[in-house]
DNA sequence: GCAAATTAATGATTTATTCAAG
DNA sequence: CTTGAATAAATCATTAATTTGC
């Protein structure tokens, strides 16, 4: 109980003194070590982020169900939605603890739940007909990774399908650098032993 | 997993124009450079061969510790061993660009030990971790990782349940300090204080 | 009811991924 | 290209809960 009452309160990922605290607090009930503390955590919060990977999973598959039978524009918008999961991006956020800069993305004022909805329904629109267990799988790792998770486009959906097959270049894709742009970065990057194939891949930094 | 899928289907090393197709295929999903799809090659093959060095090193072992014990006896099993994976070398070749001959090892049905060391004397020279290897993998990431194991209790509990209810302070909590440094006090901690499950689970690994 | 079988929950461990630095 | 560190994900092993055939 409290453990999950610290849990609840937003410790995630307690640094050695904190475990060390803790470990304290509770070996008044009975033997208690830090490692114990250290895992309670770790298998709290990896197991809390998969339930809700499979609740947006789930959700994922309502709309894309909906969105099949009604092919309408702007349910996005929608104010239910954004009303329904208005924490879909907090409730990832609090996953992530003291995470290098890069990856607590502010996203601007667009609105998280439209760069959710969208992420979701631009990453994956395509697998829906695979088998339920793999897909479950597959879904799992891909929603797993913060990164690809943030790795949003922000911005109004001109369609929420959008079907330009042509890919690369069409889409105003305002993200966050996946790389901090460093001079160490750069330094790196001009002393690959292959960076004359980056040279035409990557000219700004 | 496109890449996944790329590199399983043998793209190791791609040039500048593929990576910039492979890029182009991916930032569909997300903001990626060129850059991203280099260095992931570049980290998934490096760790993809590291990992093929140590099966191979543990097949090694394995074997060796076989013949230790059943010498000249269905010695069979170990070239059906070896026709199970007749593929070592094969997979071997994917790692370089260009495969001369002189990686077409003839792996004799004298003994698959000799070819594996061969192979990997030849190949690698395995960065002379073949005899800490073995350490390595036992405790190469309890060192590094073991934050708790630095505030672990010490000294054998008085009782499990102590009864003072003074507090909490009332229990002086030893630690230890930093890293125990030995194997020896390493073995001697893990399998004190998580008594049973390690003993049990040791046979498996 | 009820014991065997199956499944869920949980602690502990191992493996994989990512970034940073050398 | 390597390694270290941080930590997320996957997995293992055991316990508890639940279902099921009788």
């Amino acid at each position: 109980m409290i453990l999950e009452e610290m849990y609840r309160a937003g410790t995630r990922t307690p640094n050695a003194s904190q475990i060390q605290q803790i470990t304290a607090h509770l070996s008044f009930y009975g033997k208690i070590e830090g490692k114990n503390v250290f895992y309670w955590f770790q298998n709290h919060k990896a197991r809390d982020r998969q339930k809700l990977r499979r609740k947006i999973y789930k959700q994922l598959q309502q709309q894309q169900l909906f969105h099949h039978h009604q092919l309408n524009h702007h349910f996005l918008h929608s104010e239910s939605t954004s009303a329904a999961s208005p924490t879909l991006h907090q409730q990832l956020a609090c996953y992530t603890n003291s995470t290098p800069a890069h990856i607590n993305i502010n996203i601007p004022q667009a609105g998280v739940e439209e760069a959710s909805s969208q992420l979701i329904n631009y990453t994956w629109k395509i697998d829906q007909l695979q088998e339920r267990l793999e897909m479950e799988k597959t879904m799992m790792r891909m929603y797993g990774r913060d990164n690809w998770m943030m790795m949003v486009d922000v911005g109004p959906p001109p369609s929420p399908y959008c079907s330009s097959s042509t890919g690369t270049t069409g889409r105003p894709l305002k993200t966050l650098e996946l790389f901090p742009i460093t001079a160490t970065n750069l330094k790196e990057e001009c002393t690959a032993t292959s960076s004359k194939h980056l040279q035409n891949s990557n000219p700004t930094n």
